[in-house]
DNA sequence: GATGTTTATCGTAATATTGCAATATAATAA
DNA sequence: TTATTATATTGCAATATTACGATAAACATC
């Protein structure tokens, strides 16, 4: 094992898949693209690059990134691509959050 | 601005928070010291190096990310230092996607 | 004071991310 | 076929993260 790589073989698949779709929404943009799709009422085709503050290719990797992670789907639409939310992945998020504050909520008075 | 470096001050200050929060989250690592902070009944007073396969020096600088988005807070304790969750910060994220699972069934019918 | 224990910081090498110009690809339109 | 439009990929420079040995700092105990 080199320095400088994550040592993702000694976590569970659970907090490597959690720590991917939490990575996939570190950054200021990709948390723009989400707000984006959700206040637009379809799927996005493409207007994104309108709407952001950043060049084509920055926007197309950032879209790659939540597809890779598999926060949002994307379909072919003739010439344009389709982007949408894949619920599936924000509900594991939200799974995880809902579980944490319940863990809190039973403990609250045992911490500082 | 230079290349390379994130462009924050072109998003909203939510979308920034959000992130950062996200960010700290993107590692298995921090992801599995949350997961002890929950585990064990009390708060942490440096065990965890034990409970994990990274030196303690790169535990220390997990811990550090953790605490500067605000995911955790460390209150000395004597020789030690005692760890415990910021319910405030995880409040955010878990409202964040709460909206976010409202939106999605809301729209549900209009999307792809 | 000297010793041990606990946690943080420094320094550095390896790796990953960010951003964009240039270019490529793919579908549609003329 | 030749544009035109929409999106992806390449290549590269700048920046950031990851990991850890070595060392320092803070406190407790002897």
């Amino acid at each position: 094992m080199k320095v400088g790589a994550t040592k993702t073989e000694h976590f569970t698949d659970r907090q490597n898949k959690l720590a991917t779709l939490a990575k996939a929404l570190g950054h200021p943009a990709r948390i723009a693209i989400l707000d984006y799709l959700l206040k637009v009422d379809t799927c996005i085709c493409g207007d994104i690059v309108n709407e952001l503050p950043l060049a084509q290719p920055t926007i197309s990797q950032h879209l790659k990134e939540l597809k890779n992670a598999g926060l949002i789907k994307g379909n072919i639409e003739g010439n344009a691509i389709c982007y949408c939310i894949n619920e599936n992945s924000l509900e594991v998020l939200q799974d995880y959050f809902a579980n944490i504050a319940d863990e809190i909520n039973i403990k609250k008075s045992k911490c500082c």
